[in-house]
RNA sequence: UCGGGAGUCGUUCAAGGGUAGGACGUCGGUCUUUGGAACCGAUAACGGUGGUUCGAAUCCACCCUCCCGAGCCA
């Protein structure tokens, strides 16, 4: 192809996620210039219905829809439900929701592999007909024994001459219910020689008695995946099939059954490499673990990489779509760093976020030559650099809290905050100056902090221009509102917990601070009444939001998104060591 | 053992017979009423060995490493 004709990043303009090239762009724009399929482009996004779906699955659904999108074509949403005994409806249900809230619109396209129970039967009814399939009566263990091993070839089933007539009056018989579960399959005849396993005589149907989620107990047989797929695919008039790297040994049986069947098509199988990111399991079967040992709360648990999960910890769809272009598509598989995610996060929650100021572990501080029973207020703006997001008003008063860390007794070097003789600034309202620190008799803890303000210095600056080095948010105790904070955390402390050599499992490593409660925390009183799933800045903390499930009028609840980044913590490493 | 796939900065994605580029990370700096943000700079890679060529990361050969595959799961 001609360089000048590829397609290219789109023009950057502020805000706007770029186009990053990738091999599928390429293809696909390959086919419309030579016109295959017309120049139409239809791709479908096939999840099955056993489980939530994760970022990874984000990962599939942004390239399906974010094609055709791009191209002017049709994504399908597909429940790929072959498989009853695994399925449910609560499943169906949370894929439709966490698609759409990621912003993606499948139309009237929604379908389901069951739709086409019908017309898979009769494909498999015209596959024996044509002498490629037939009914075998080995028990599975025996299946599997026959099928052979890697590097020598399997041996044929004895049942695999087995005359067209016969083959077609046991399906019939198990398509009745006649037959028992595990007696009998319906295989396709290929090559019990091929290096490729799948073209072992594969299972075509299976006998399930199990009542189905749509059809109900229409059927006791069901077609196998490499079969259901590439039909639907073919049936919906599917252009790309885009799928995952193991899948690619699949891709001779997907393209041998469209090639056996008169099909209405022939769609193309295109494998990508599947997401994994650090600090985190991406897998069904390894959160439902991490569910059923109680290590989080369910599907939606903050922490889970659940879409229902990082929606109610207060991620955006579309700092996960812009995570999707910036990662990329390729064919190489490996582990993209969570810190690239929570970049993004972070790049967008700051432009888009309030700035508030909630005290998460308070520790009062009297202002001694404040009048007691007075207050005022500071004008304080909602975004430093946004003055479109306006302001609003924050009360002051002669008790207020800071955050505990906020102060230290002996403070250790390029500390900047208050301690014994320091001035610091409080957030759009005064300088304030140490007195002294009044301890718990017994304990020994510090239970108020005695300060002084500067009246000259309302607004944040002293008129004689003096400097201090640290600024703290703070909350007027009279003023405040009380709320619970949730403080979450990576799930995981190690990069790839998959993949330890140590012989421990991923649940030894768990993070045990990756939820903190807190719950005796002080809101500015703006916040009263922030509905659920409003997300702010609480300054200098990080970026939180009003749990969804959880939080009332009465009781409001905040689950932490994100912190802000701490270079403190990184000075206060580096002086420790 | 056989088949399929993949190897480019620490990570991820590019480019590609002619100076290997971006982003994140890391390190340093500027600025700052968030130790935030923003801005500037630095860092660092073509798995190996041969061959073809004026020139190879790119083409060829061989080798090495990693991933997937023996469900009546998807």
């Amino acid at each position: 192809m001609d360089r000048s004709e590829r397609a290219r990043p789109s023009k950057e303009t502020p805000g706007e996620r770029e186009a990053s090239a990738n091999f599928i762009r390429d293809i696909i724009v390959q086919d419309i210039q030579s016109n295959k399929n017309r120049g139409r482009v239809a791709t479908r996004f096939p999840p099955e219905p056993n489980g939530y779906l994760h970022i990874g699955h984000a990962k599939a659904f942004c390239l399906n829809f974010g094609m055709a999108e791009e191209f002017n074509g049709t994504c399908n949403l597909r429940l790929d439900d072959t498989n009853p005994s695994k399925e449910e409806v609560e499943y169906v249900e949370s894929i439709k929701q966490d698609i759409r809230w990621m912003g993606f619109d499948w139309e009237d396209r929604l379908y389901y592999a069951s739709d086409y129970f019908d017309k898979l039967y009769e494909y498999a009814v015209q596959l024996i007909k044509a002498g490629k399939a037939y009914v075998c009566c080995l028990p599975p263990d025996k299946v599997s024994e026959y099928r052979g091993v890697f590097g020598r070839p399997g041996t044929d089933s004895p049942y695999r001459n087995r005359p067209i007539e016969e083959n077609l009056r046991l399906f019939e018989a198990m398509r009745r219910g006649e037959l028992a579960e595990g007696s009998h399959v319906l295989r396709a005849k290929i090559d019990m020689a091929s290096p490729n396993m799948n073209m072992r005589d594969p299972t075509v149907y299976r006998i399930l008695k199990v009542p189905h989620h749509r059809t109900g107990d229409k059927w006791c047989i069901y077609p196998m995946y490499d079969f259901a797929h590439c039909l639907s695919d073919s049936i919906e008039g599917i252009t790309h099939s885009l799928c995952s790297i193991e899948f690619e040994d699949h891709r001779p049986l997907y393209d041998w059954f469209l090639d056996q069947l008169e099909v209405p098509c022939h769609p193309q199988q295109i494998e990508f490499a599947r997401l994994n990111l650090s600090y985190t399991v991406l897998s069904k079967r390894y959160l439902q673990q991490l569910i059923d040992e109680g290590f989080v709360t369910g599907w939606y648990d903050p922490r889970m990489p659940t879409l229902s999960g990082m929606r109610r910890r207060g991620y955006t769809p579309d700092a996960i779509k812009t995570f999707m272009e910036r990662i990329g598509i390729a064919k190489k598989e490996g582990v993209v760093d969570v810190s690239l995610l929570e970049y993004i996060l972070r790049e967008q929650l700051n432009l888009t976020s309030p700035r508030v100021m909630a005290v998460l572990d308070p520790i009062k501080i009297v202002i001694d030559n404040y009048p007691e029973g007075q207050s005022e207020e500071f004008d304080a703006p909602y975004h430093p650099d946004d003055p479109s997001m306006g302001s609003r008003k924050v009360p002051f008063s002669r008790v207020i809290y800071i955050e505990r860390d906020d102060f230290r007794e002996q403070p250790p070097k390029k500390w900047f905050r208050l301690a014994p003789g320091r001035e610091i600034r409080l957030r759009y309202a005064c300088l304030i100056k140490f007195v002294n620190a009044v301890k718990d008799a017994k304990t020994g803890e510090i239970v108020e902090i005695h300060c002084t303000w500067d009246p000259e210095s309302r607004g944040g600056n002293a008129p004689d221009g003096r400097k201090v080095q640290g600024t703290s948010h703070w909350v007027s105790a009279a003023h405040a509102i009380s709320a619970e904070v949730r403080l979450y955390d990576r799930l995981f402390n190690k990069p790839h917990p998959m993949s330890l050599k140590d012989g421990s499992k991923f649940t030894d490593h768990i993070n045990p601070e990756s939820l903190k409660t807190m719950t005796n925390c002080k809101l500015e009183p703006s916040l009263k009444g922030a509905p659920k799933g409003a997300r702010y800045q609480f300054e200098r903390l990080g970026y939180f939001c009003v749990d969804s499930l959880d939080s009332t009028e009465q009781h409001l609840v905040f689950n932490r998104t994100i912190s802000l980044r701490d270079s403190w913590e990184k000075i206060e490493k580096a002086i420790k060591t």
